[in-house]
DNA sequence: ACTCAGAATTTGATCGATCAAATAGCACGG
DNA sequence: CCGTGCTATTTGATCGATCAAATTCTGAGT
């Protein structure tokens, strides 16, 4: 029961030197056959592990990634960065890679935070999330020559198409339109967007999706659409009597886009309020209250952004980060999310018994 | 712009040697007050930053907690876990520990990537989740003597007072007692419990909090106790089903405390369904699901659990693992949830506006 | 002044791997 | 038979920190 075998150890048992079991574990090709089955036998023989922390402080590198942690921040969607780390340590898991967490308090502590672990090789690479306008931290990172990728596309500082900055994101225009497309071939027409009242390059991005179904479908006009928008917080009572204000001043319409689950679900509240049944409303986020009240919502493949993130970092099967990209159009993905379709069956909510059993039956069969 | 600064480049910086360098860093109580302002100064100066693989070769720590991730699931309360996973990190980065997360397909899978961990020093500390009945992982790693602790107490293998095993659990039994309670106070006597109806040690620990309020309270036989409980899959459906499906059968309950919120959500919208109103419900883990609705609903304190099970570990402050605590009564913590309460507003869902506006005000006080 | 315990500091060795350079093995043509 | 060019393997040095032991410094007591 003594300390775990060593390099040493395995080499002694292979007869065999250090170097060579060094070798079989990170260039078996230049192993003459023999010998490496011979040291592999000793590696399973001895029940063998790389030290890890030997290895990085010799290569200077980790196999890990880092990723910040948001403050807790409550709220419907404010879960989806969780589900994405989540993916992310299961995607980094099958390339033998692990996920760092840690955190910071602004953006430029995180950049300092990053340059550190990057220094103590507790990380070779970082994934940013939630890209922002001006974002510092792209700038830094590329500047400090750090592999990252990020989770949002540059708003605004540098270029798009900039083969060093790797990026994947959503696209919510694309998914905003499939859904509004989705909804006009069902048979509305008067579909309303409510989308949020702070300006956010996100949530411009998920109304033109909106606004090309309704020009492309209706031939709508800015003035048409101007008209057509309702704008509220990220919260759903504020929501609710934004829609509720809405419906009273002006003929319901027959379905609402909307840019969140959380403007979705204060939509819904206020149409079952004014006692309007049957009206189509989508979310944005397909978070679990999308699920539990029945709601269609748009879903973000976190799990598809977690492998693409990594791909672009490591290639499609590596776990060693390469150079980065000079192919400027393998340097970022961006992903149509899908409409998941469920019956607006917000009637339950108010409706009879014999409507709710039957909702019941269509949630069990959704949920294979 | 060469390379970064070692302990050699502080040492000679402040003439002093490497050594007393690092016993500013780990023991800087016996260094002179002279010569550690003086090497404080030069760390500073160079923007010096001890490297931690280096550090972890040598100590064989690695100030890292490992923590296994689930595959993801959906549903309402699937995010508890990465709630906690979030809360840990904040932690444990406040006692300059990070969190790795890891995957494994199964318990045994998880044990032997927790051994390859310790021993590759990836992770000198582990958190396990979701302790289970006769959980093979406990034992496994008490076995091995790796330093761990569960978030969830011993359901049936070990001994709960066990000093070797540390763990923090929500007390789930207190926290439905005292929403219980709280509805007794407001005036509701004839209170029912919605519960899982698969066996669960989790369910029927809750489920004795709201047996030992109606007892106390009302002096509740067995069979009244028995005759006020409803029991459904963890599905907003199926529990909408079996809600309403009591309602037809029996006289209306002048209360509902649930085993989760996703109960709670279908027992809220059976009887939105069967017209009744003003009815309190209350479930558990305060998802965003039922700060959406406006449902009261237990909190899990995800956050002291975090540092709970860090204090556990590593002692009030340190950050270093301690030998296991041979203190029986400091080796776990059962933490009492906390009530949060709403105002029962499932009114919006089908009420008038006036009411829905109502809410609003109510809403938007508490998300300060 | 002189001794000596205890505090403060320095020196040499080490953790376990990989890198770089040196050496050994091996086939082939002149 | 020997040198040449490869391939396969081994040896010595190194990554950057901490540990353990050796050394130097300090100050109180005689």
């Amino acid at each position: 029961m003594g300390s775990l075998p060593t390099v040493d150890d395995v080499a002694k048992a292979a007869a065999v030197s250090r170097q060579t079991v060094s070798n079989v574990l990170n260039s078996p090709q230049i192993v003459k056959p023999d010998t490496r089955d011979r040291v592999t036998a000793a590696i399973a023989e001895l029940g063998y592990r790389p030290n890890l922390s030997a290895r990085r402080l010799r290569t200077q590198s980790s196999a890990t990634i880092g990723v910040r942690l948001d403050p807790l921040r409550n709220g419907i969607s404010g879960a989806v960065l969780d589900r994405f780390v989540h993916a992310l340590a299961e995607r980094a898991d099958a390339r033998s890679m692990r996920v760092l967490l840690f955190t910071a308090e602004s953006p430029e502590l995180e950049i300092e935070q990053i340059l550190r672990m990057r220094d103590a090789a507790d990380a070779d690479a970082f994934v940013l999330t939630g890209t922002f306008f001006e974002d510092p931290r792209t700038e830094a990172l590329i500047e400090a020559d750090i592999p990252f990728v990020s989770f949002g596309r540059p708003w605004g500082i540098d270029d798009m198409e900039d083969p060093s900055h790797l990026w994947v994101d959503i696209d919510g225009r694309a998914g905003v339109y499939d859904a509004t497309i989705a909804m006009l071939d069902s048979g509305s027409t008067d579909i309303v967007w409510v989308g949020w009242s702070e300006a956010s390059a996100t949530g411009d991005d998920r109304r033109r999706g909106w606004e090309d179904a309704m020009r492309e479908r209706l031939g709508c006009t800015e003035q048409q659409l101007a008209e057509s928008r309702i704008e509220s917080l990220d919260d759903v009572a504020q929501a609710s009597a934004a829609v509720t204000a809405r419906l009273s001043s002006r003929p319901a319409p027959t379905g609402m886009v909307c840019a969140s689950d959380t403007l979705a679900l204060g939509a819904m509240i206020a149409v079952s309020s004014a006692g309007i049944r049957d009206l189509p409303i989508v979310g944005f986020d397909n978070t679990p209250v999308a699920g539990a009240v029945g709601m269609s919502s748009v879903e973000q493949p976190l799990d598809l952004v977690a492998s693409s993130a990594l791909e672009l970092l490591l290639g499609p099967t590596g776990n060693r980060i390469v150079s980065r990209s000079v192919d400027a159009g393998a340097s970022h993905r961006l992903i149509r999310p899908a409409l998941v379709e469920r019956r607006p069956n917000h009637l339950p909510l108010y409706g009879t018994t014999e409507e709710a059993a039957h909702a019941a039956g269509n949630h069990r069969k959704e949920s294979r």
